[in-house]
DNA sequence: GAGCACTGC
């Protein structure tokens, strides 16, 4: 055990070393007394756990009453019946200041984003492929109804002939608000209006709702009668028939656990599905299967023009259908137009041959003979310039680094310098990959006093920083005044602001990734995609004709992917893996290989494997009971975990928050140059627990807190807290408890409820839950930097596998020099620049020895003169201990996992009486828990011993 | 010495 080595591997970026990773550092003992007196008293107690049984507590969602979905269809009534509602043609050109002023908007947006006589100037179909349409002449409104009869029909003859269809057009053709009312209103002149029931879903929340407002505003009514949305947290039904309802993705999924043939449809739109998400494309293969067993089932594919065809393909070859749309034109530039424009000299790329990683796909040799050809293209192509281009251009183009390794900030400054100084009015977006790009750059203009005027406004855009909640983003800029904002993907499709003329496409995205071979998940910056740069270029030209400057160039394009890899290849797959059991899907590879794209077998086979050592899967793939619960939360299965046990250890309330945080986000917004003020702020509210997970309980509390004497603005402020966050946190809170009622782990649904939280002050208990929850992430602390530098460095902490990885530098234990315990559990691991734990808590012994993996005793050579008894967590956590001591860990671990067992097959609530076996053993779990134990080992001074160790790094 | 973006009756 003293000597467990890991192979010595040279990895992609990660380095495993050799070195013992077994010795323990804690000695158990201080509590033996305790735990033999705790055992005693279970021991005593009735052996019959009662099981309190909750009698006649509705079930949310089932039987409510006039809840849209499962009302039986009921005759169409007559003031349905007639178009006359609809008058989107003269709608005037509002749409878009109003969702703008109100925060988010969406680039469902587009599809209304102009006057509506524009918008629908162009809606002649054409079963052709995609054309470019210029704004012609505005047709009167007898011709546009005209037109729009043909399209309708045409629409409606295919939906009534086939069983599926793709629709494709691009954004501002107004595919998705007019579809689902053609359909609507096709039944409604029929007749037969009664009979239809439309579902329309959208991968963003945000769509959802905004689509849904403006089709009922076309439709001349209020939401909630022919329109309705439902996204998580906030719904409104549409009437039960002759109706829409837009919702999210992830909700039609929902939809499917308690309806499977979806009968509560019968038209289902997917749109953007080119977007290729995750469960869009889970989606498809569970409605490609449904069609067969729905004969009257009709599916409605919606996507972008580029690669529609492939959606076609995969159903069946069936019809597809191009809208052409309206956009002003937007002219685009490449890098060689740029540095003929702005004059600007690149640095030449590094001379000396690099070393070149490709992350250990593909062989090294092939990988230069690949470059040594791009070489050769790039200077032929360079040959080509001649005499379009000046010498310097040409000359530039063929010394830069044209991979754009590092995105040249200064090349975008000069060409924004450029933009201000030449051009006409219009507000300028840039497109980066991540927050060091956009500070960079925002230091970079603002030592300019060019940019550092009145006539300037420069704007940061993250999904962290304070600006994307604030209204400035949004405002048009007075006459005269420049508005300049820096994003990320975020303004991509998220946030659309309008004003938008000059957009420079930095031509990087940043991209998440998995590798099962490293079982890691990496953040990286890569070549945008075709349909970015498309998406990108749109973002120019939704007020008037606009321009796009791409930072790469145009040989460069020829070679870009058309669209991203769909995620459902970039992701972990345990959510989707337990949501195919708990539907019924069969057994998940073969399900899964009917994916447009499949997973590798190697991400499948970890994910099974995880849900398998989680005891949600058994080996036959079947779900166990913890996973029926699992995949019935809306939260992954680490978070799931932590809000059982949190409700079974009577600490609701702050677990719910943990996993609330975890599994959407956390509510820290931190400004441009203030991060080491907000690293302080969050260093204070974990009041010395070295847990991030402490400190997000907090930091919720707290503001709670201050929200009774009003005063929560003035705590958000001065915490870097996003109070809009913080109450969808709440909200997402309270349904955690209403699934916990459902689930009867706990009697009401109320989150807050004193019966739930008896142990909610209780903080080593807390963290225990959270160690519940997040085993087996658990990592090491090796080595803690001296603090003398003038940049301390984070700690190295170690992974069960012997990766070494740093405790990212948002982290609270981030510049933590005292670990009296040398074991965290963590939720995130991801590889940036380095590999990184993005939260973790620091835990004692005990949560690992009852809520880990299994336990053994062993001997352990100390010298050669001295041998000591320890216990043992899966092969690798371990603590000295007597065998008395290990022995009665043991005992109470066993009695432990009993009753968590019968727990969670018969799901109760938790019974505190001591004289009942559950409570008797909950009572010594929790008093065990709660002396947090840290007796250090004097022989094994943990820095002395890790002192030596340098040579291995 | 640093954090793409979404989402769940």
């Amino acid at each position: 055990m003293y000597d467990v080595t890991v192979d010595v591997t040279v990895k992609r970026h990660v380095k495993m070393l050799s070195y013992p990773i077994g010795k323990p550092v804690i000695t158990l003992g201080g509590q033996e007394a305790n735990i033999r007196r705790l055992l005693d008293d279970i021991n005593t107690s009735d052996n019959v756990p009662p099981q309190p049984e909750i009698s006649g507590a509705p079930i949310a969602g089932q039987g409510a009453e006039g809840s849209w979905y499962d009302e039986a269809p009921r005759p169409q009534t007559a003031r349905h019946d007639h178009r006359s509602h609809r008058h989107r043609n003269t709608r005037p050109n509002t749409a878009i200041g109003n969702r703008t002023s109100s925060g988010y908007t969406d680039n469902m947006d587009e599809d209304y984003a102009h006057d509506g006589n524009k918008a629908r100037s162009n809606v002649a179909m054409e079963m052709t492929d995609m054309k470019e349409e210029t704004m012609e002449g505005v047709p009167d409104l007898e011709e546009l109804i005209k037109m729009e009869k043909e399209e309708m029909d045409q629409i409606i003859d295919m939906v009534e002939s086939n069983k599926a269809i793709v629709i494709s057009g691009e954004t501002g053709c107004g595919k998705t608000t007019q579809v689902p009312q053609f359909i609507l209103d096709h039944y409604i002149e029929q007749g037969k209006g009664s009979e239809c029931r439309v579902i329309c879903t959208q991968p963003r929340r945000i769509s959802a709702v905004s689509v849904a407002e403006r089709v009922a505003d076309e439709r001349g009514e209020s939401i909630s009668n022919s329109v309705g949305y439902s996204i998580r947290l906030e719904s409104k039904f549409p009437r039960s028939t002759g109706s829409i309802l837009f919702c999210t993705t992830g909700v039609l999924l929902k939809y499917l656990e308690s309806d499977p043939q979806l009968y509560r449809a019968t038209h289902i739109i997917v749109d953007e599905i080119h977007e290729r998400d995750l469960l869009s494309d889970f989606l498809l293969i569970i409605l490609k299967d449904l069609l067969q067993k729905r004969p009257d089932l009709k599916v409605i594919l919606m996507s972008a023009t580029l690669n529609a065809e492939q959606f076609s393909e995969y159903f069946y070859n069936c019809p597809h259908l191009s809208i052409p749309g309206f956009t002003y034109p937007v002219q685009e530039y490449y890098l060689e137009n740029i540095l003929e424009m702005t004059g600007y000299i690149p640095p030449d790329k590094d001379q000396g041959r690099k070393k070149f990683h490709d992350r250990g796909r593909g062989k090294w040799r092939e990988r230069e003979e690949e470059l040594e050809e791009e070489e050769w293209n790039v200077q032929a192509w360079c040959r080509s310039l001649e005499g379009k281009f000046s010498p310097k251009t040409i000359d530039s183009l063929s010394r830069m680094d044209l991979e754009m390794k590092i995105l040249d900030l200064e090349l975008i400054y000069n060409l924004i310098r450029h933009i201000v100084s030449r051009e006409d009015d219009g507000a300028i977006l840039v497109f980066v990959p991540g927050w060091s790009e956009i500070s960079d750059l925002h230091k970079l203009l603002m030592k300019d006093r060019f940019f550092n005027t009145d006539k300037v406004r420069v704007i940061p855009l993250h999904s962290m920083m304070p600006t994307v909640n604030q209204k400035e983003v949004f405002d048009r800029a007075p006459p005269g005044v420049r508005k300049i904002v820096i994003a990320t993907n975020i303004a991509e499709t998220s946030i659309t602001i309008d004003d938008v003329v000059y957009v420079i496409n930095g031509g990087k995205i940043k991209m998440k990734d998995f590798e099962p071979e490293y079982n890691m998940t990496s953040l990286e910056a890569r070549w945008v995609s075709k349909s970015n740069a498309k998406q990108r270029r749109g973002r120019a030209g939704r007020v008037q004709p606009g321009k796009c400057y791409h930072l790469y160039t145009s040989l460069k394009e020829t070679t870009l992917e058309d669209y991203q890899r769909p995620e459902i290849l970039r992701t972990r797959l345990e959510e989707l893996c337990l949501q195919i059991k708990l539907l019924k899907l069969g057994r998940i590879e073969p399900f899964v290989s009917k994916a447009m794209q499949r997973p590798s077998t190697e991400a499948l086979r970890m994910a099974i494997e995880n849900l398998q050592n989680l005891q949600a899967l058994d080996e036959n793939e079947n779900l166990l009971p913890l996973g029926v619960h699992l995949a019935k939360m809306p939260v992954d299965p680490h978070s799931g975990k932590m809000l059982l046990f949190g409700a079974m250890f009577g600490c609701l309330s702050p677990v719910c928050t943990v996993a609330a945080s975890l599994s959407f986000k956390d509510a820290f917004v931190i400004p441009l140059g203030k991060e080491k003020l907000a690293d302080m702020r969050r260093k204070e509210l974990s009041e010395g627990s070295k847990s991030d997970h402490i400190m997000l309980i907090n930091a919720f509390d707290g503001w709670e807190h201050h929200r009774r004497t009003r005063t929560d603005g003035q705590y958000c402020w001065e915490n870097f807290l996003s109070g809009n966050t913080l109450k969808l946190l709440q909200n997402m809170k309270k349904q955690f408890a209403e699934v916990l009622r459902e689930l009867k782990f706990v009697r009401n649904g109320d989150v807050n409820d004193p019966s739930v939280n008896v142990n909610s002050a209780n903080m080593a208990l807390v963290k225990a839950v959270i160690c519940a929850g997040l085993y087996p992430n658990v990592a090491r602390v090796m080595k803690v930097p001296s603090g003398r530098s003038k940049f301390p460095k984070p700690p190295k902490v170690n992974l069960k596998d012997g990766q070494r990885v740093s405790i990212h530098l948002k982290s609270v234990n981030s510049d933590e020099k005292d670990f009296p315990s040398k074991w965290l559990v963590y939720h995130k691991v991801m590889k940036t620049n380095g590999v990184n734990l993005f939260d973790c808590t620091m835990v004692s012994p005990y949560p690992l020895l009852f809520f880990g993996g299994e336990i053994k005793s062993s001997m352990m050579k100390v010298n050669d003169h001295e041998e000591r008894h320890m216990v043992t967590v899966d092969d690798w956590i371990s603590f000295y201990a007597s065998p008395t001591i290990g022995q009665l860990v043991k005992d109470l671990r066993k009695q432990l996992d009993r009753l968590l067992e019968d727990k969670i097959t018969r799901p109760g609530v938790t019974n505190w009486d001591p004289k009942s076996k559950e409570g008797a053993v909950l009572k010594a779990i929790i008093d065990v828990i709660t002396q947090e134990d840290f007796d250090q080992d004097d022989d094994s001074d943990w820095n002395n011993y890790h002192g030596g160790r340098d040579r291995y790094r």
